[in-house]
DNA sequence: TAAGTCTATAATGTATACTGTTTGGATTCA
DNA sequence: TGAATCCAAACAGTATACATTATAGACTTA
């Protein structure tokens, strides 16, 4: 339970913005450990800041779901299953339209880097790079989400996956579900290239299921992170 | 452009979780005015609190896009009609669903009031009162989307709901509009008491249509908003 | 030895002061 | 009289200091 993270300043907007973008990618790369703590004050230290830019930050982060306030330095969000059912059932209803979207607007450049990040992912389940095959997941979903023209509703799918991911680092580090991943991600490129809305939208409908089943048929596991960290949520219902 | 406003504060939890409070109200009721200036200061002044806890609050509304913090003050967002029709799809992907969610698990007691918004939206409607069939309107929705037991699909909803109320308020005085949204209002609600979550489903699937319709047949007056008011937000994609 | 209480500490919540930037108005010059 | 530049005021961003609260650990008592 040390501190092996370093934070540092990336050029770009005011402090809290900086603050917010490298905490953020922390997150999603999965570098913060279930019980780690987050204090502002050491955080703000380590940038040669003070502490209301990382406090501004953090809160941005709890707002949104990433974290959640404690009365005891801010932590990852223990999710039950429930929380993820709910997640799912959100994703299930808004990723397979903006599929369909996305298989419309997705130009040649957006191709290719999709095409990129599936062969990435790919490479990583072959050489069971369990870090990798999250990076290229990461990629493939930011790249098309990134065409769907509907801000909103590509920020919100950004912000739900991001809050699954977290807990599902475990499930994507299993051999067989990173084979059907694999699989989904590469008929959903299919999908994409033929420029077909509906396929685009069958697939991935298919591919939540795919992800919500191979999650629950891998829960057991979180229900011991729920006993050894039951943190009570502070975060108002806001 | 005076300041016309009276916040107050409520006794419950830390101070920026009352003026968060606060301040969502006044924007949920209609009563800010589209140029009005948020001023932290002024709040605080107001509320005979120190500015932090108001710019927390504020900010935290900036971030869940109920205002937009420029470089002058917080003011409502002026939303395009692209905006409002990015907002309109997602409802339409994620009210219907929760609509039958809701129709199984709405009990006895949600049922009365739901009955009591309607009823009260009903009268408003015949009376012209646009504050108060605006008030319904909010009570009948939040009803029902209180029994929807997946909470980010229900909170999820309620945020954007409340986004494009702030530009229905001139749709929702229009008489004829009022109308049809009361019948939806009913429809949905008979619903509701069959428990027949198909219907639900259906019915709000409509109703939502409906909505937009009506909305877009009177965007024009939208439009004159935007030119007046060009205000670049600063909210960064966050 | 175990349980309960109390205290010390760590971390958030709040307040105030200062800085930097932007905008609007006023003044001056052409 | 109009336009451009400069100055002042207003407001957000940041820093630091103080208050409050909850938890963990220690100590006391049964």
């Amino acid at each position: 339970m040390a501190e092996p993270i370093e934070f540092k300043r990336v050029g770009e907007g005011n402090l809290r913005a900086q603050v917010y973008q490298q905490v953020r990618l922390t997150i999603q790369r999965g570098e913060l450990a279930p019980g780690q703590k987050l204090v502002d004050v050491d955080i703000a230290a380590q940038l040669g800041i003070s502490r209301m830019p990382v406090r501004d930050a953090l809160m941005q982060l709890v707002h949104e779901g990433y974290l959640v306030g404690t009365t005891r330095g801010f932590t990852l969000p223990t999710l039950t299953a429930t929380d993820v059912a709910d997640i799912f059932e959100v994703r299930r209803l808004l990723e397979p339209r903006a599929a369909a979207h996305a298989a419309r607007t997705l130009d040649a450049a957006g191709l290719k880097t999709l095409a990129a990040a599936l062969q990435e992912a790919e490479a990583a389940a072959a050489a069971g790079d369990a870090a990798l095959f999250f990076q290229a997941n990461s990629a493939f979903r930011n790249c098309w989400l990134g065409a769907v023209e509907n801000d909103r509703l590509s920020q919100t799918i950004a912000r739900f996956a991001d809050h699954v991911l977290v807990v599902r680092l475990k499930t994507l580090s299993h051999q067989p579900t990173q084979a059907v991943i694999v699989a989904g991600m590469r008929a959903i490129y299919e999908a994409f290239v033929k420029r077909d809305a509906v396929a685009a939208y069958d697939r991935m409908t298919h591919f939540i299921q795919n992800a919500e089943e191979r999650f629950m048929k891998l829960s057991p596991p979180l229900q011991q992170f729920n006993d050894e960290a039951a943190i009570i949520p502070r975060q108002g219902k806001s």
